[in-house]
DNA sequence: CAATTTATGTCAACACCTTGCCATATTTAG
DNA sequence: CTAAATATGGCAAGGTGTTGACATAAATTG
C-alpha cells in the first residue's frame, strides 16, 4: 500500500493546523484578560496599550491617520472611532484635523498619554517575563516569524 | 565596560517579546475576520466554529456542561451565555439541564449542528491550507509549544 | 469647470468578551 | 436537620471587533 504515506501527512498537517489556530484562539482570550488584568490600576486595556504603543514609536510625534493606525493594527477604522473616542475622553490622545486634507483627522499623543505610557512600562515588562518564563528568545523569534507568514498569506487573500 | 552584554540582552529580549505580542494581536484580528469570512456562507463565526470543534470531539458525545466548555476555550461562563443562546437558535446546540444536578446543562450538538460541522470541512482544511502557505509542520508545532506554555503560565497566575 | 469617483472618518447594529451581581441548586458544617 | 458556604448558569453594563451605510472632502474625468 504505497498511498498510506501521504495521507497520513496530510491528516497529521491538518491535525496541527487545527491545534494551532486553537491554542491562537485560547492564547488571545487569556493574554487580553490577564494583560489587561495587569494595567488594571491604569484602567488601560490591551488594545489601548497597542495605540498608546504605535503612537509613541519613533517617526510618529507628527501622529497618525486613522487609516494608519488601521492599517497598522488590523483592525477596522469603525473600530477605532470607539476606541479613539474613549482614550481622547480618558485625555491620552488628541484628534486634530489636518489643515491639508480635512477628511483627514492626526491622532497624536497628549503629554498625559506620552506620561501613562512611561508609567506602564514597569508592568508591561512584568507582564512579558512572566508569560514566557521556560520560554527562550529564539522561539519567540520563529513564533513571530509564523505570525509574520500567516498575516501576509491571509493579507493577500 | 564588562556590563553592557546583559543589558543588551535584556534589551533585545523585551524587544523581541513586544513584537510577539504585537503580532499576536495582530494575527488574531485578522484571523478572525478572514476566519469568518471563509465560513460566511454557513453563518458561523470563529468562535462558533470553536464550541462545534468542542463539541464534536470523541468522548463528547454525551455534551459538555457550560464551565467545561469555558475551561476548555478559556472564554467566561457568561460569554459563553450569548454564543451558545445565538447558537440554540440557530439550531446547532441544545441545553438540558442534567436531571442529577439541576444547577448544570449539558450543551449538546443537534443532528443539524453535526451536519453543519461535516459541511464546513472543506472550507476549513482550504483556510488552513491559504492562511500557511510556505510554513512547514515544524514551526507549526514549535508555535504550538510556545502557546501552550504561555497559557500555562497565565493559567498559573 | 462641472460631474463622477474615490478617500476619510463616523454612526448604527450586532457578535464577542469581560466583570459584577444574582437566583437557584448542591454540598458542607454545626 | 438546618444554616452557611459553594457551584452553576444567566442578566446587565460596557469595551472591542465586524460590516453596511452615510456625509463630507479631495481627486479624477469629461
Amino acid at each position: 500500500m504505497p498511498d498510506t504515506s501521504s495521507r497520513h501527512q496530510d491528516s497529521s498537517q491538518h491535525d496541527t493546523s487545527n491545534k494551532l489556530f486553537f491554542r491562537l484562539f485560547q492564547a488571545v482570550n487569556i493574554i487580553h484578560r490577564t494583560g489587561t488584568q495587569a494595567l488594571k490600576e491604569f484602567d488601560i486595556s490591551t488594545q489601548q496599550w497597542s495605540v498608546l504603543g504605535a503612537l509613541s514609536r519613533d517617526g510618529c510625534e507628527g501622529g497618525m491617520t486613522v487609516n494608519e493606525l488601521s492599517d497598522y493594527l488590523l483592525v477596522s477604522r469603525q473600530n477605532l472611532t470607539g476606541v479613539l473616542g474613549r482614550m481622547e475622553r480618558a485625555g491620552y490622545i488628541a484628534r486634530q484635523v489636518n489643515p491639508r486634507d480635512q477628511r483627514s483627522r492626526h491622532i497624536t499623543l497628549t503629554p498625559r498619554g506620552g506620561k501613562v505610557w512611561q508609567m506602564i512600562q514597569p508592568a508591561i515588562a512584568g507582564f512579558y517575563r512572566a508569560s514566557l518564563q521556560g520560554v527562550d528568545e529564539g522561539q519567540q523569534l520563529q513564533t513571530i516569524a509564523l505570525l509574520e507568514d500567516l498575516i501576509g498569506n491571509m493579507k493577500r487573500s
